[in-house]
DNA sequence: CCTACCGATCGGTAGG
DNA sequence: CCTACCGATCGGTAGG
């Protein structure tokens, strides 16, 4: 290969090396928690020392940044296709919700806590930014719509604004990702227990309990 | 004084002053998480040098476990109290809710991912139990009672049991005590905010938005 | 409850 | 991308 094509390929290398970083990197943050996990574990886990790292990234925070930035975008684009099929709110919000269960963890409450507590400011806000165009305004544009079809005529009795509901949404969906400690189901999978309570949690929000 | 006097006044500071420690050491936890707390931080907020922490605690975890077992033992005294009302389950939810919201903090998301990732099994296990008892079955409690008296009829429809309905609780709960980045409502107090959140997420709960 | 101090680990830099 | 290393901070101990 000629000096063009090699450079190409180092090129190529270096991008590799940057993803596998930040794949690791996001496993672990979510996990642990920003705090909890050092710069040595993410380079010791993609092969690199500690080092190695400031070559791909000015700092920590800037990694983290990225992490959560590419997250971010890849849910928007996952989330808006669910979301935009001729289907029932029900059974869109119910795919949104299995969706949700299977490509998240436990990490959004992480998350949160970790932008809250060790970004600036400023970063806090870009952030904020991200968070409400991927995750949240996607929800709320679909109850606002079907508001307007009349299928949520409670709203204004409860004094729940379509940006409600879709926290409620966003709470339930959380709560049902955490491990359960209480009550072990190891005898359904994940795609089964993700589907039952998609189901389950979209009924109670819609309808209620009683 | 005599002797005995001045051991029981200075027992009486020790106490106090394990108490001191068992405060600061909370809402620093709370509001930071286990890691990013150091003992020093705890030490120097309570006027203390840090190894004299070490005459009243084991170490950080012991520490740790004793401001977890004194939380949860407060709420369960206040919230029995509360559920135990001789008022409608939608009445005595809100009051539940309402208590949660204004005496709770944003902590417990924190909290139990500390638990989950720094303590040991044991601990863990221990924990857990406390949970159990002290904030999970009075609300199951209340949720059956209502079932057995036909007031939650759609429970079987949706597959949601008693132990459900309580989780489902608790996560618009902790939701909802979440510094809302996104609508800052300043002109509402905290009192009277928790007051309208903790109506809307009961009514939400019981009724369904649609 | 203090002073003095320990080994371990952290994020980040120098220089090649 | 490496080796070598820095100052800061951590939880915890010794000894009084």
């Amino acid at each position: 290969m000629d000096s063009k094509d090699k450079r190409n390929f180092e090129k190529g290398e270096h991008v590799e090396t940057r993803n596998a970083i930040i794949k690791t990197a996001h496993d672990l943050f979510m996990e642990y928690g920003y705090r909890s996990v050092s710069t040595r574990q993410i380079a010791d886990l993609c092969g690199l020392t500690q080092p190695a790292l400031y070559h791909h990234f000015t700092n920590k925070k800037e990694l983290y940044i990225e992490v959560i930035r590419e997250t971010i975008f890849k849910t928007q684009t996952a989330v808006q296709r669910i979301l935009k099929r001729p289907q029932s709110l029900r059974e869109r919000l119910q795919q949104y919700a299995y969706y949700m269960m299977l490509n998240h963890h436990e990490d959004l409450n992480q998350m949160f806590h970790d932008i809250e507590h060790q970004l600036d400011a400023a970063s806090q806000a870009q952030i904020y930014q991200w968070w409400m165009n991927g995750y949240l305004m996607p929800v709320v544009a679909v109850f606002e719509e079907a508001a307007k079809e009349g299928k949520l005529q409670n709203q204004y009795r409860f004094g729940a604004t379509p940006i409600d509901a879709a926290h409620f949404l966003l709470s339930l969906i959380k709560s049902s990702m955490e491990p359960s400690k209480f009550l072990k189901d190891s005898s359904k999978s994940r795609q089964e227990a993700a589907e039952e309570k998609s189901h389950m949690i979209v009924d109670v929000l819609l309808y209620g309990l009683s």
